[in-house]
DNA sequence: GTCATTTATGAAAACGTTTTCATAACTTGA
DNA sequence: TCAAGTTATGAAAACGTTTTCATAAATGAC
């Protein structure tokens, strides 16, 4: 491991003393500006290897008012559909020469003002964001909006943002699917657990699901819909108020995986057979859903696509001129994975 | 959505003008020094609110050559390990004011390096790093090491790098549990799917394991260890060739979870009981591990509390002046979370 | 060989902060 | 009231680039 110590990060001066040359040549060199001699480019270029130059970001974002940074907020990295999403997003951006700054809410609202205020301060080219499943206040993102800095909201969203790109999955669509689905298999009870509807993600997977019950002609049971957070524990605590009443489901429609998860583990400690007693719908297409047994059907989200459309649609803010674009609301489709559970 | 257009980011100049004050005193006073006086003090932060001035990071970057910002490489950050120890790094590191840059190698030595590069001319102010599986030559990691910028490896790290710091599980520790368990279970052929030497990770876990046989008096039969890359369909070949043979195993330890899945299908596609017939230890304790029935013995990381020990001794570093410090390397210990597998 | 045109280079300003040094304005103690 | 300290403010330089404008050098046309 034997380097040489170099105290002084090296500068674009440095190479222009070196050289005896204005650091306007260098710099124009380095950036491979057209009106420079190649024999001068030639000799930059090696100086700058042999001193060890690399470029120093801050000053040239201050210089050219780009950072060629792009922040992004998500709840939490480690769900399946951001991480997939995050990936995607990150080695495309990586592509066109833009980096990411990636940080995580937890899903507080607080933490995502804060978060927010840091992008804006670092002076990030764009922000993308996936809310809080609380946020219900959405006043802390027009500092981007008044500034024309581009703005995309994905998977969680505001309702309308004048200023934003909306990206979003087809959550109704998905709802309806699983409610088709598991009426079409005979289910005639079906329960519904679905999360806090502050959030455009479960409002929408709801009416979905309502909407294919009606279109069966079943019926809704007040004591099978539960709205609260997705956790493993208050489903749990659903499915038993559930399988106290006398008339139990013999279906559940979940608005996320972690959730079906629980069911499916309540129907095994229970002796439920699955998918003969209980019928299991749920969302996202974790890997989880494919790996226990049986393995549970679920709606696919395309994490990935999203992504690409994100980032897709972001070149094309950053390109555009203020007044073009900043369009409609784009939908990504989604599909139902059958499995056993169903 | 009411906003007023402000078409210009406002500087600590515009505030200076609008208060008849220079800027060495609006900054002074943005900046909690203690001799401006309170009366000033005040009409500065009013104004900056009213004018929706947000301090320009870049400028603060150059002007201050700290950026506030560390850089984080990891292979992949759908990574069960990963996301974990991530999220425990962010939200320490952000309480503490900095920002964290993640990016993805994607198990790509040429992409590292790419990433490197770029971090250093975004003038991080540390970076942290858990390589490749294939990274042998870490030379490009020298030019933190040179401008003593702090460098911390953590997980996957060279085997020696001087002037940086190795935080890491104890692998070997881990390979030597998984091992002592299966042999005190009674298991005679234990067969072992490691991944590529080329990693410590693996080369540790499976001395560790190689130990612990020896000093349970069990042999080692070659043809039941595989060194290979460790996915899905790599284990069900290397498993394929195992049973193919005379000799069968009846307990296999896999390097990581993903692998130990596999092993886990394999057996109940051909009618192997688990652990009756075959018994199965990985590594990592993946939540996949906890759900699949019946549920897999796998050697627990704590990547929590590896990540707040690299942010810790970050920070550390960050104090320190170049002299002190840059310690030994630090072994987290791990634990074996046994379950129905064994 | 001269003049006009192109081409390569340099000087200097700008981006938005912070900080050193200097200075003006206040206190205080006799 | 005055000298001696404090305290609050300002002026200017610095961080490392890029870019506009100017100019020197080189080329080409006659």
């Amino acid at each position: 491991m034997s380097r040489t110590k170099k105290n002084q990060e090296s500068t674009i001066l440095d190479i222009a003393a070196a050289l005896q040359l204005s650091p306007a040549t260098i710099s124009r060199a380095l950036n491979n500006n057209p009106n420079v001699t190649p024999a001068t480019r030639k000799k930059v270029t090696e100086m700058a290897g042999q001193l060890g130059y690399r470029r120093n970001n801050m000053a040239l974002g201050l210089r050219n008012n780009k950072t060629h940074t792009i922040g992004l907020i998500v709840p939490r990295i480690s769900m399946f559909f951001h991480a997939e999403a995050i990936t995607m997003m990150q080695n495309a951006l990586y592509e066109k020469g833009y980096n990411l700054i990636i940080s995580q809410s937890n899903d507080s609202p607080e933490m995502e003002r804060r978060l927010v205020d840091t992008m804006y301060s670092s002076r990030v080219d764009a922000l993308i964001v996936s809310c809080t499943l609380d946020t219900q206040d959405f006043s802390h993102f027009d500092v981007f909006a008044d500034n024309d800095i581009p703005l995309i909201f994905y998977d969680r969203v505001p309702p309308a943002f004048d200023g934003a790109l909306i990206i979003r999955g087809d959550d109704f669509q998905g709802g309806y699917l699983a409610g088709t689905h598991l009426a079409e298999t005979g289910c005639k009870r079906i329960a519904h657990i679905s999360g806090p509807l502050t959030t455009n993600l479960y409002r929408d997977r709801s009416a979905g699901f309502f909407k294919a019950l009606k279109a069966a002609g079943l019926p809704v049971y007040e004591h099978l819909v539960f709205y609260q957070p997705l956790t493993y524990d208050n489903t749990r605590t659903a499915l038993k108020k559930m399988f106290e009443h006398r008339e139990k489901p013999d279906a559940v429609f979940t608005a996320n995986d972690t959730a079906a998860i629980a069911v499916h583990e309540f129907a095994r400690e229970n002796g439920l057979e699955i998918p003969r007693q209980l019928k299991i719908v749920g969302y996202s297409n974790d890997p989880r859903c494919a790996i226990i047994r049986p393995a549970i059907t679920s709606v696919e989200q395309f994490p990935g696509k999203m992504g690409s459309k994100v980032v897709e649609a972001l070149m094309q803010m950053l390109a555009a001129d203020r007044e073009t674009a900043l369009n409609e609301p784009i939908t990504i489709p989604v599909q139902l994975i059958r499995r056993m559970s169903t």
